[in-house]
DNA sequence: CTCAATCCCGACGAAATCACTTGGGATTGA
DNA sequence: TCAATCCCAAGTGATTTCGTCGGGATTGAG
């Protein structure tokens, strides 16, 4: 049995999103050096490909990823690693951030909401929906891309 | 069908998460006034009275509210509102926040992974936990339960 | 030209999880 | 005594997840 990363609680990503990111990494780390075959991106990460190839379609319908078919083609991300934040991925992976669909501001609150005038706990979700954007918002792909030269230099000195 | 307030994309709350905060919100209303019975607080926001049963005994043992049995009897508050954060209420109905179980740090990040030497995605997990911890702790339940005066009082002026 | 590698796409299915429901207790105030 | 309440375990139907399977369409290399 394959190990499970994600977690089974709150907050919990569904392997689309665990195994997206992965992926992702993958191709950020090929970044410049042609495209990448799934077949091969699977080995290394040890994941089905069949199962990637569904995730790889949504990335690339999400234009993050642009594919070449054929004999030595594969996937290439579509922008560099710095210009791709995580949000973005995540979003096209696993759905909106928002944890609650009344998790919106309040112009929008009273059409999807009918308990506005008791619900005081929509300011909860409000509060979540931001900590998680603002942290995947500040975030790209080339954070998680280890740097060529893996000599410490992880600290600007 | 009951409409379903809980998105469906990533970060989605269950209804355990909803229901019990708003289980929560309900105590926190009457806090002082003698114990809620969970009948009242199930016709008041229109929930299953059996499945806040359960609910409200995962919030019992997690030491958040207290039971009153036999007639008149009910769920009071173990604590006052201000001292109730969200986070304890939301982990002990949903699980731990971490989104993925890697989402530990550097310490402990080896005994349950064996991708250490590539796995450069766990940041990425630890940033999100960190944001939603974040969000949640300094929430308490006091912030949800509306003030007693109804007359403008939300912004002070 | 041929062939193997690759992407593309839709359908299917087993297993898990969710959101409850059922059916009973035990305890207590009126 | 009795009704209201909490306590608890087990079951259940629908949905979602996590993939698999089978077959195309496209392209570079030999």
């Amino acid at each position: 049995m394959r190990p499970a990363f994600h977690g089974s609680g709150a907050v919990a990503f569904s392997t689309k999103g665990e195994y997206g990111v992965r992926l992702m990494v993958q191709l950020g780390r090929h970044y410049g050096a042609g495209p990448s075959s799934l077949a091969e991106i699977a080995t290394v990460e040890d994941l089905p490909r069949a199962y990637l190839e569904q995730l790889a379609f949504v990335l690339r319908d999400a234009g993050l990823v642009s594919s070449t078919r054929g004999a030595r083609g594969g996937y290439t991300l579509a922008r560099p690693p710095a210009e791709i934040p995580m949000s973005e991925i995540l979003r096209a992976l696993e759905g909106p951030l928002a944890p609650m669909i009344c998790a919106t501001d309040a112009a929008d609150h009273d059409l999807v909401c009918d308990r506005t005038s008791t619900c005081t706990v929509n300011f909860l979700w409000i509060r979540v929906r931001d900590a998680i954007a603002g942290a995947l918002d500040t975030l790209t792909l080339a954070d998680l891309v280890p740097p060529r030269r893996p000599s410490g230099v992880i600290g600007q000195p």
